[in-house]
DNA sequence: CCAGCCTGTGTAACCGGTTACAGGAAAGCG
DNA sequence: CGCTTTCCTGTAACCGGTTACACAGGCTGG
């Protein structure tokens, strides 16, 4: 029915104690007779009693909930990462509460301040703020994890090692024999974008000089992919390979040289970035990015934080490794 | 620094006014003076107050979150049932509580109490919980909109039309002459499964009769898939067609059949459920259920009954199609 | 026999908002 | 000019928990 649930004084009426006992009681403090503690259970139990978890995160202070901030829901990269989000917390005895902050600066800083008193602490990522946008939108008082955003302002953060990535990527190509290698950039504004681009141009510089470097930009969406190898061709672009900054991209990428009949990876050879699942399935050459444990170790220590310790405003990279499959396979044909 | 966020006494003490002024000002009330009103609001900038969500729906009774409780955050079925609810709260002033709850029954109950007091209403996927167990492990007083799971507990939900997206599957297998159709079920228990299971046994007694209907459990993951097909070649069993229960395990069953060396669609059709993002890309014939949507709905129709009116305890059967692409295409070797 | 301690319980303040109700000042009216 | 009405504001109770502090009663020890 649509009775409302009992509360605690109703509890205390039944068990002929006070509120301060059945608080008590119910939560295992120690200096409670065991008499009354049982008093106390049985009337819980009879009056289908559950705590208020708002009442109680008001009184305590602590809500045992995180707060998650991020640009998009779409597509696997996000997914993984709250996937493994959602693993830790579990384990931890706290909730997710999602909210995703579509580019705007300002509906950023929105979204953030009506976290307050919901969360506990809170992680953001925000690839596309810049570092001033970040520091205006982050609450004052609340404990924040970053995760793939602009750090050095003074927060704890992780970071995908773009460069290394790219870098490898563009080793492995040259290995292969292939110097005309194009970049597909993401967004610009986006941090990840950025250092992925800056790494293909010193990786060229390395390992094709000579070779004049091209970058078409895109915006991570898989449209964008196709539209480059589109916008090559429209350009008489010669190249034999694509490195794109990350795999829906590099998806589009593929769909768009299928399209002009370019063999893959004789022709062209592609790489992505993110090892999301699909990236397996379809035979992807690309960088892996523990993605579920970047997601799980941001909330372990958003966690840490808030139990004990304090949170030390460090960055931690974490390492990427290139996995080599059909898309960039040495003779062509091997998917 | 870590200086504890201002209150709204503090805004009072900072404009002169009382606690009641600053909150009739700050949420637009029309009895407060001008003056009074610019007061308050430049006192709160310059403190940088925003409000305690918390205190606030402790007060209000309301807290605008709703909880999610699902089964699995992984792979990409429940991912875009997400994405649609996360679309339509962001829409309607809402936020989204996940908690993922593990087969266990007593977990369930436990995951949705801890809700109490924290969400408005609740979006419930269980389907692997039988009508008794969920009817138990919801809470008394707190509205809630079923996806996916038994239903005929008299409460909202939404359910996906099983049978007639596998019966389209099995009619369109028989048009292109396959007879020999065996399926790969999900798990026992799980209520999806057991009408797709129902459904195909149906199908081929109006379409293939004569035939002994082949079933093999599977556990809606895609190994299973795999599984199943190295079981089929262990019992010497022969079939041109399988019609998997969802499409992770079709893709297991695709590289089972691969591996064994078996020609898709020339040997063996295959079809999955779901159209999860990835079938597009592997070509995978299947029947397009409409994830996104059916969370923004389930959204809609809760967040309606918070605001207004009451929750018709209706079953709304959402419709499916069948998608047709390469698995099962008519000449064999079109991808 | 009484001071002092220990155990178990109750009273009431508090967390940070909202709002019913009361009341003061200014304005309208006869 | 006195009275009602209107407008604005403040006081305090309340949402449902937690917990500092007070205190009653039973023990122990001198």
């Amino acid at each position: 029915m649509g009775q409302a649930s009992a509360t605690i004084r109703d509890v205390a009426r039944e068990a002929s104690v006070s509120v301060a006992s059945v608080s008590r009681a119910l939560n295992g403090h120690s200096s409670v007779h065991p008499e009354t503690r049982a008093r106390v259970v049985a009337a819980a139990e009879a009056l289908g009693y559950v705590p208020h978890a708002g009442a109680r995160s008001l009184s305590l202070a602590r809500s045992h909930a995180i707060g998650v901030i991020l640009p998009d829901l779409h597509g696997e990269f996000f997914s993984e990462i709250v996937r493994g989000m959602d693993r830790e917390v579990n384990a931890r005895g706290y909730h997710l509460l999602l909210s995703n902050m579509h580019a705007d600066a300002s509906l950023a800083a929105q979204a953030m301040r009506s976290m307050r008193g919901r969360v506990d602490g809170l992680i953001v990522m925000a690839p596309q703020l810049d570092a001033a946008g970040l520091d205006a939108a982050l609450p004052k008082g609340v404990p924040a994890v970053l995760v793939n955003s602009h750090d050095g302002i003074g927060r704890a953060s992780f970071r995908i090692d773009n460069g290394a990535g790219i870098i490898a990527s563009v080793a492995h190509l040259a290995a292969l024999g292939r110097r005309r290698i194009v970049h597909v950039a993401g967004p610009a504004g986006n941090i990840d974008a950025r250092e992925r681009s800056e790494a293909y141009h010193a990786a060229m510089a390395a390992h094709a000089p000579g070779i004049a470097p091209i970058v078409i930009e895109g915006d991570f969406h898989e449209q964008s992919g196709a539209d480059a190898v589109a916008m090559l061709r429209s350009m008489d672009a010669t190249f034999d390979a694509i490195v794109a900054a990350n795999d829906m991209m590099a998806l589009g990428v593929l769909r768009g040289l299928r399209e002009a009949g370019m063999d893959v990876p004789g022709t062209v050879a592609v790489t992505g970035f993110d090892d999301i699942p699909l990236a397996r399935y379809l035979g992807l050459t690309t960088v892996r990015v523990p993605l579920a444990e970047i997601g799980a170790r941001a909330v372990g220590r958003l966690v840490d934080a808030l139990e004990g310790g304090d949170l030390s405003p460090d960055t931690l990279t974490v390492a990427t490794e290139l996995v080599v499959r059909g898309t960039t396979a040495l003779s062509p044909g091997t998917p």
